[in-house]
DNA sequence: TATTGTTATACTCTATAACTATA
DNA sequence: TATAGTTATAGAGTATAACAATA
């Protein structure tokens, strides 16, 4: 009973990181025709939750550097997703937000991926996905 | 107790992708340096626990293009970290197999992985490390 | 004809280096 | 001088279309 898991290769790291790949190509499979990457959809959502970003922040958040966000957002406001506006009280800076267009997007790609998690728990039972949601959010709170 | 998970913005399906977010970073953080993408890395560990594969079967694994797939092992040849061969059965094919560099590649890379799993669960007490392991190898076995 | 893989070409994402504008 | 962001340029990863070799 000391060791849980040892399928998929031989450890309770590639558990993990089966979960993670699966997770991640299902949401490729969801989102395919949305034409929005996977960073592009983590920063809506992370925009929705913050309203508005610098570019740094978004840099930060996603983990690239400045210019490769600089580019990316280039990319997002000439398909109408975000807004820049200078604020008048530092001029050198940048503010994201979104707009009418990104944030009916956001509601379809959160159903998409509602339906990715749905299909992953279908078979647990009520009590089984409660102590995983359980163990998962204290799993992610403490790290 | 009928919705067991309500932060990260809103749903229990943020709490399965802001893990996935967080493992991803994680990953990537920790194989900085070694000069390998993380699709390499799987197809690398897919390569160690299958021995060989056909460039059909990894494009299928990975999720991409079977040019895609030619082109990432054209590069991953002129590195050294995987060889070609042609069997005699069916000469239109081809057999990508790991070398003996590859095969020391793929030993530091499970140790960077399995430091990201053990920061993720470190302040866990081990009844909560072996009840979220059995729920997740639930899972990935019932996907 | 069907299958396996490659080549040609193009687009997206990302990086580093050098730059501009503002503080 | 330091900071926020942009532009120029390049490399990796991916795709579609057209191709070659083999079955």
């Amino acid at each position: 009973m000391s060791t849980p898991a040892k399928k998929h290769g031989g450890g309770i790291e590639n558990l993990f990181f089966a979960l993670q790949k699966k997770l991640f190509d299902s949401i490729k499979d969801e989102i395919k025709g949305l034409n929005c990457s996977i960073p592009q959809i983590e920063l809506l959502r992370h925009l929705e939750e913050h309203h508005e970003l610098s570019l740094s922040e978004i840099a930060r958040f996603l983990k690239i550097t400045k210019p490769s966000a600089s580019v990316m957002i280039d990319g997002m406001e000439n398909r109408g997703l975000v807004k820049r506006t200078i604020p008048e009280t530092d001029r050198r800076s940048v503010v994201i937000t979104l707009t009418s267009k990104s944030t009916a997007l956001i509601r379809a790609i959160a159903g998409k991926k509602k339906k990715v998690i749905s299909v992953l728990i279908a078979k647990m039972s009520r009590k089984e996905q409660a102590d995983l949601f359980t163990l998962l959010e204290k799993l992610i709170n403490e790290y």
